[in-house]
DNA sequence: AAGATTTCATTGGTACTACCATTTGACACA
DNA sequence: TGTGTCAAATGGTAGTACCAATGAAATCTT
């Protein structure tokens, strides 16, 4: 008899799921405001009349979308979060590593990102932060020609200029993308840096590019950032091609020829 | 004395944090493929020697970052899914609609996206897409025109349009950034077709786009996709003066002075 | 009185057990 | 052959107990 419930499917659909909805439904309809705390998880198990391993569960699930943040200890909890770009960056690097976005792809995406988001810079951003962009590059440059650079400090620094530059535009729109493209992507500049014929272009180029921001001049800022890609592009040939010798080596070199 | 630790803070992290990024690596290391399924809840807990609670909630977290799938029931489990956009825009309209995200920025983004694309197709895509996208236009005109048109089907068509130009990049970024722009942000197009007057102008303004990016055009390309996006400034505009009418007419008029 | 220390209540984290609901496949039966 | 029944597997829910961290109050020391 139960096999067939012929009347009521009736509260279909997993209780968490259904909590999660609740919480974040009163969360973006601004019923409870950033910074706030929602009730003990035993609390919530009393209101919804349920286990705690249910609560517990729909607290992971808002937790992974950045709606909360949780505290252990007397005082803790969880609080409602001002939700930040660190989930969806997380999201898209992910989305990109899983699908093998070809370099390429990528390149030209970001090229056109990088195109866009400069002409946005010189029409919007002030003297000021032209300013610091090119006092940013030249301290890059400088670290770059010592005599024993640090990579992650380059890469960081080269990653935070292209985060500096995003934030000119003055739309959180380009912030956003930008991050998430330096977060599933950084390893891809790397080897600009580690090369040091590469390495010491990439920041002269850097300079160029800062410097013609800084001159309000478009033209030659774009055929900057081309040069910069172009680099990028070779940089990455090379490296393919010193990994396939050692990966593919067994290849006939009759494969090269079909472009 | 336990105030300090001293020497081991040894295994600090929560215990299904740690499962989550195990599993997650297994993932994205491709030791596990799409399709395949996870041990069940029962064996992970022995594997890890730990509690049942401490698997599921790690699962939760896994499915919340779309890396699975779960199903009940016997041959039920944790199946590894082909990672979608789906989360991704997800997590960009949470983030967009918490961080209020106004029109104007909104804006300038999608047209500078559409720019991009446009261009791009324009050089990369085949004349048979081209034709394709220059029919899909006219079919919408053609709809848009008739006595009593349907505002969904309207707007999905406009969707499918932009997707449409956004594949003919051959970049999948491109088709990826047009379909989270198009999941979070649709309603907002809406309004274009609500307006009989915003409607025949948009539509007639699509077809003349698709017809330049046939004729191999960039630049009156680009001269349509800003005079859609002046029509788009234009009609929000009104449609927040009637919003403000219609919301807020209890109001004092003495309040709308207040800027 | 001021500061250091201890204690304690609160709260999330882990562990374990039991049972329910759903799904699939095997098996018996007509 | 088909049809219903049952059993096993598996995720979902409920409840309990205890651990670990945290912050605040109480207590002790100087």
């Amino acid at each position: 008899m139960n096999q067939q419930p012929l009347f009521l499917p009736a509260q279909i659909g997993r209780a968490s799921e259904d909590i999660t909805l609740q919480i974040e439904a009163a969360i973006v309809g601004q019923k409870i405001k950033p910074g706030e705390r929602l009730p003990s998880e035993r609390k919530l198990q009393e209101q919804f009349k349920t286990g705690r391993g249910v609560i517990r569960e729909a607290m992971r699930a808002l937790k992974q979308k950045g709606l909360i943040e949780i505290k252990k200890g007397s005082k803790g909890g969880a609080f409602i979060k001002q939700i930040d770009m660190g989930n969806v960056s997380e999201s898209l690097a992910l989305f990109l590593t899983q699908n093998q976005i070809d370099s390429d792809h990528l390149i030209e995406f970001r090229e056109s990102i990088d195109r866009t988001i400069t002409l946005l810079a010189i029409a919007k951003a002030g003297k000021e932060s032209k300013q610091k962009l090119l006092d940013d590059s030249r301290k890059l440059k400088w670290m770059a020609l010592k005599s024993e650079p640090d990579f992650e400090t380059l890469a960081e620094m080269d990653r935070q200029l292209n985060i500096d530059l995003a934030n000119m535009t003055s739309n959180p729109l380009f912030e956003w993308i930008m991050n998430a493209i330096q977060q599933g992507f950084s390893s891809n500049d790397f080897v600009l840096y580690k090369n040091p014929e590469f390495r010491e272009k990439t920041v002269e180029n850097w300079y160029e590019t800062a410097s013609q921001i800084h001159a309000n001049d478009p033209l030659k800022s774009l055929a900057s950032i081309s040069r910069h890609y172009d680099l990028l592009r070779q940089c990455i040939k090379i490296s393919n091609g010193e990994n396939r010798l050692v990966d593919e080596d067994f290849w006939d070199e009759s494969h090269s020829n079909k472009e």
